[in-house]
RNA sequence: GGCGGAGUAGCUCAGUUGGUUAGAGCAGCGGAAUCAUAAUCCGCGUGUCGGGGGUUCGAGUCCCUCCUCCGCUACCA
């Protein structure tokens, strides 16, 4: 049995995401977290709320509520949204936590003592009505280059020139539009990323199995100009980490927080000290160092993570830093599987403009399997992908409703009708269910390949190739002629299809785990996998009863469609 | 501007280290069947593999160049 620890990125607490976010990391870190689950491993996955940093504090600030509050507010309502898609985390924790504030101030002085900390003395603009300083893209005014009056202090939109906020002319807060900024000294912390280049390219150049869009952005960064930069960990917020050696103040840095790139992707560690808190895990308080600590018992865990591309450096540069550099033996990441982007009907999803679907309007029209399904056989794994609602209906009604509810339909009810609803008796099975069992062992490794590598579309598509495998023994075996001429054998034909539904549902658990209990309910039998297509299909005996279930899934009409696309297109550019 | 990714059938996408007639699903057309959510199954694909040039016996696959889209560009997270 082998230990697997998982982490999905963990989303912003700033609103409610939608689905190009929930399948950038979520979800099919669930997937993979289900899977291996259902083989046997054991498995620890853990997201969490990012709830630190400026836009947290601006949206409280709109909310017009105080900013813990707020976020308390936003996890409770991201928490509930991510059980209701299914997402099985072990722990669904928070960046703000105690555990994520001592572990967090824990490394920083750790990495001091290293010398992988420098004080560095800066200039920032403040803004006197805001009461805070103000990061350069939070800095609106008119490009020196072009003369377009949006631009922001670290880039022109326009005219796509990097800027300096203090070369905008009449600069103005993003925030409130007040014009009364200075420029103000301040002091951050710096961690040395440029003195563990060496160590962290010699980790990535091991890495020979990453996928290429992993490994080639952390090159970039090692290598881009100058080589890899020291990075500030350190800001001027209320709202945060506050900046301490260990449980040490740090002179010359009070009323200062961490940065929350810093302090983020540590949740993912105290993400496992919550867990074991909150008495989700084994019971000694330090349980959770057995999966993070290879000096105390982490050395045989397997450690995957779930991101978008957009998470890569932070992944394979900053955080591999703090670990690495604070000397102690914590666990590295095994391998990052990395996302692009779901576009929206020809554009971006877009938080901002309200175009797309998110995550609660999408469990207020369909139930989370229909989501999970399309979301995942469709998951950006190469290239960005396109959510359209014509191929989303279409997929999903064909998929989902045509080929495998409607198998399940048909198979229960022909049995019903003529044998009753108890697994028929009578006839043996013969070169065609031979045949078919062949052809499901062969499928069912390849299933089982394209798990285990993450390869999940092929996955996707193995498994619906498993499913209309068993229409096609149905319609080739055709038990409704063969039953007029020889009952038996017409019960051994629907035995065998009525074994499939517990084999589908153990293998489908993973994808649409709300369907796939069904399915095992109403054949009377727990949900499980099955290594063997072999065992599976002479699992039901003779006599065995079970109940025909509801429509597994209805379709989508084309009304429906066409109202669900006119309500979400949002407001286009 | 720099770096990275992508451009393959009407649509969404596969195409390992270059090797026989470039694939899958959906959509479309034809047929079979009638157990079933009018659901299934079988058959049918000449597409300038973004354009151009090059290397090679042979290139979707390697090199050069150009075009288009997307992302990142270190103080959004």
């Amino acid at each position: 049995m082998a230990r697997i620890l998982i982490t999905s990125a963990i989303p912003y607490i700033n609103g409610i995401k939608h689905l190009g976010n929930l399948v950038g990391s979520q979800l099919p870190a669930d997937l993979f977290a289900r899977y291996k689950r259902a083989r046997g491993d054991e498995v620890l996955f853990l997201c969490a709320t990012d709830e630190h940093g400026t836009p947290a504090e601006l949206a409280a600030a709109k909310a017009g509520k105080p900013v813990a509050e707020y976020c308390a507010e936003m996890w409770a309502v991201q928490d509930a949204l991510g059980r209701g898609f299914r997402l099985s985390f072990d722990h669904f924790g928070r960046s703000s936590s105690p555990q994520n504030h001592r572990l967090t101030q824990h490394f920083a002085g750790r990495l001091a003592e290293a010398g992988l900390i420098r004080e560095v003395s800066e200039k920032q603009v403040y803004s006197n009505a805001d009461g805070r300083f103000l990061p350069d893209r939070y800095i609106e005014g008119t490009c020196p280059n072009c003369g377009y009056d949006k631009a922001r202090g670290d880039q022109c939109e326009n005219c796509t020139k990097q800027l300096d906020p203090t070369d905008l002319i009449n600069p103005r807060s993003a925030i409130s539009g007040a014009t009364d900024l200075e420029v103000r000294e301040t002091k951050h912390l710096y961690l040395r990323q440029s003195a563990m280049r060496d160590q962290l390219r010699a980790w990535i150049d091991s890495k020979s199995d990453w996928p290429i869009l992993t490994t080639s952005i952390a090159r970039k960064w090692l290598d881009d100009g100058d080589g890899l930069q020291d990075r500030g960990i350190t800001r001027d917020l209320d709202w945060g980490i506050p900046v301490k050696k260990g449980d040490q103040d740090w002179p010359g840095m009070e009323g200062k927080v961490f940065y929350v790139w810093f302090d983020a992707p540590i949740e993912y560690i105290a993400c496992a000290a919550e867990w074991v808190e909150a008495g989700k895990g084994p019971g000694s308080e330090k349980g959770w160092e057995r999966w993070w600590r290879t000096d105390k018992g982490a050395d045989d865990v397997r450690y995957v993570q779930f991101m978008g591309k957009d998470n890569v450096p932070f992944h394979t540069l900053s955080f591999p830093s703090t670990i690495l550099g604070s000397g102690e033996p914590w666990k590295l990441v095994d391998y990052i599987k990395s996302f692009n982007y779901l576009n929206y009907d020809g554009g971006q999803f877009s938080t901002s403009q309200g175009r797309g679907v998110f995550m609660d309007q999408a469990l207020e029209i369909l139930p989370a399997d229909y989501w999970r399904w399309w979301l995942l056989s469709h998951v950006p794994e190469t290239s960005d992908t396109e959510f359209t609602w014509e191929a989303f209906q279409q997929d999903v009604n064909k998929d989902l409703a045509d080929v495998l509810g409607n198998f399940v339909s048909r198979i229960t009810k022909f049995c019903r009708s003529k044998f009753g609803e108890t697994v028929p008796e009578g006839g043996t099975y013969g070169p065609q269910e031979e045949a078919l069992i062949a052809d499901l062992e062969t499928r069912l490794r390849r299933y089982e390949a394209h798990m285990d590598a993450i390869e999940i579309r092929k996955a996707a598509a193995e498994l619906r190739a498993i499913w209309v495998a068993g229409n096609e023994y149905l319609q080739s075996a055709g038990p409704w002629t063969v039953f007029k001429e020889d009952p038996d054998r017409a019960a051994a034909i629907t035995r065998l299809a009525l074994n499939l539904i517990p084999f589908y549902a153990g293998l489908s658990s993973p994808f649409i785990p709300d369907a796939a209990a069904t399915m095992a309910g109403a054949m009377g039998v727990d949900l499980a996998w099955h290594d063997s297509a072999e065992t599976a299909l002479g699992a039901l005996k003779p006599g065995h009863g079970f109940s025909v279930p509801d429509v597994l899934f209805a379709k989508i009409d084309d009304a429906t469609r066409e109202d669900w696309a006119a309500r979400f297109a949002g407001v286009r550019r």
